[in-house]
DNA sequence: ACATTTATATCGAAAAAATCGATTTGAATT
DNA sequence: AATTCAAATCGATTTTTTCGATATAAATGT
């Protein structure tokens, strides 16, 4: 029976790629420099490759080797971690740490709604927030980094399981005076404006121009702002127009030399919901939370 | 930074779960039982929960927690497998054991041809051969526990690179002078015989029936032999006909008192192929004998 | 070119752990 | 109640891990 690394190895591996140097990852795994060393040293000769580059002390520098050896053993440790959550989950169910994904064109206006109610339903569990582009999301919840997000839909997850909440209308936000007041609008109304977006990765962005069935134009100028906080400071200082989600406006974040117009029936919307693992190792409590959000957002 | 289970905890709870005693597991581990009864109980205090029901002692019972960790565990210690194999490939290219899989309407007929062309070409590598059923090969496949499998298409493999050959045509092997000889036979002629064929689950069955466009009639009695050789003899003792793919002919595994009679153009098919783990630990072999495999059977 | 700084590897002693054989415990069987 | 059998526990011993100190080697400064 040969010899494997152990996890010990594997974890200061980890270390040593996040912090880039013998000192700090032995640091941050509680052990002195020459411990690290030489568990790492072990590993090499266990493997019979070397994982580190030493040519150069300049930077620290994994061997192509290494690079491999640190991808499988992140999906080893977070499997070795799912161990210890899935006994936690059952032994003290609805307890332990918590991991909530929002999108960031979300996340400030629903958190102070859901957080509140989770924690006062969940005394026992600490919700920690993960804002982040849907893609990335998504990955984080494939990879268990993230055990439920809120992100808007349509989006392709087929790893995923995924439940849609509600519908949300999309209005326009326009200088003040620029639109009749009452008058809804259809969508050729938007055409001779310009129109301001997020960057691109931004889900809202893709979902507010397919709802209004809108294709980008590239001799249009379409200015892109990063955070929707810019694109609405944007509009009031009579920049061009944007589409903004219901829930912006719910919230009573509108300077007030903006305009808010309905669209003519029927309205376009983008769909929130949430998206979560299956077999998560935490899957009670993303059950359990799953049931909550549902609750304080439909 | 809370403790984990080890490495070695994960492999004496693999060996209990097989050996199904905790000497004989200790046995196979080379430890005592003293040592690996204190590994599970230290297993079982880091997680907080127990994984063997130590309720009655009559036969050793898991946990249903017990089973999870046992799934869990299985992927953890071949993940780490992985990274021993990744090494040894890399350092020693072309070296090692190789697990070729084949289901068993192939094996007999193909592993005379390849296996002596493999060991040629690469004598360093320890070629093992995995004879199953194809949906258990591909599972394989997919666990890492064969590199590379020999199967019929067209056949779903989601996760797995898969390759055609090359097309294998059916013929009818009928009692002498059932048919006449040279008389080429369209589909609707077998209908009045008894279609004798393999039982359920291997897919030569499938694909013999979808390539002649046949249907498994249930009034029609159709027996089901368990290997292509009980088939054959069953139909040279005249108990009725059935569909042979071109392989079993060439090699003369055919007794004198059956009659092979040809298909009208266009001969009904299958395709034999290959498929293997894109990312697999061991690529470079796999790449290696996909080659060698393609210029011995195309 | 030489000294200095910075980062990793190596070494020997001390601490921690894993392992073993012997023994005890506890359930099932006689 | 005695016996059998498998697993748990115990104490002694061996093995491994860890640390601090120090050596080494590359990069930088003078």
């Amino acid at each position: 029976m040969s010899n494997n690394p152990t996890i010990k190895q594997l974890q200061y591996l980890q270390a040593l790629a996040a912090e880039g140097s013998f000192q700090k990852a032995a640091d941050k795994c509680f052990v002195s420099q020459s411990t690290l060393s030489a568990g790492i040293k072990e590993m090499e000769n266990l493997l019979g490759l070397p994982v580190i580059d030493r040519q150069s002390r300049k930077k620290l520098n994994f061997t192509s080797f290494g690079e491999e050896v640190l991808n499988t053993s992140k999906v080893i440790l977070s499997q070795i971690d799912n161990l210890t959550a899935r006994a936690q989950n059952l032994s003290a169910p609805l307890s332990g740490p918590f991991r909530l994904g929002i999108i960031p064109t979300i996340a400030p206006y629903l958190i102070p709604n859901i957080l509140p109610a989770l924690q006062k339903e969940f005394p026992k569990m600490e919700f920690h927030i993960v804002e982040d582009l849907t893609t990335h999301l998504i990955e984080k919840v494939e990879d268990g980094d993230v055990d439920l997000a809120v992100l808007a839909f349509p989006y392709e997850t087929p790893y995923l399981r995924q439940q849609v909440l509600y519908d949300e209308a999309f209005y326009v936000a326009a200088p003040k005076g620029l639109f009749e007041k009452n008058k809804k609008l259809s969508m050729s109304d938007l055409e001779d404006h310009p129109l301001l977006l997020l960057e691109d990765g931004h889900c809202l962005r893709d979902h507010a121009l397919s709802a209004c069935k809108l294709v980008p134009d590239k001799n249009k100028k379409t200015l892109s702002a990063t955070s929707l906080l810019t694109l609405i400071q944007m509009v009031a200082q009579g920049n061009g127009i944007t589409l903004l989600p219901e829930m912006v406006i719910k919230e009573g974040f509108l300077p007030k030399n903006i305009d808010l117009v309905e669209f003519k029936k029927p309205l376009p919307t983008r769909q929130i919901g949430l998206c979560w693992q299956e077999k998560s190792m935490r899957r009670d409590s993303v059950q359990a939370v799953l049931q909550n959000l549902k609750g304080t957002l439909q």
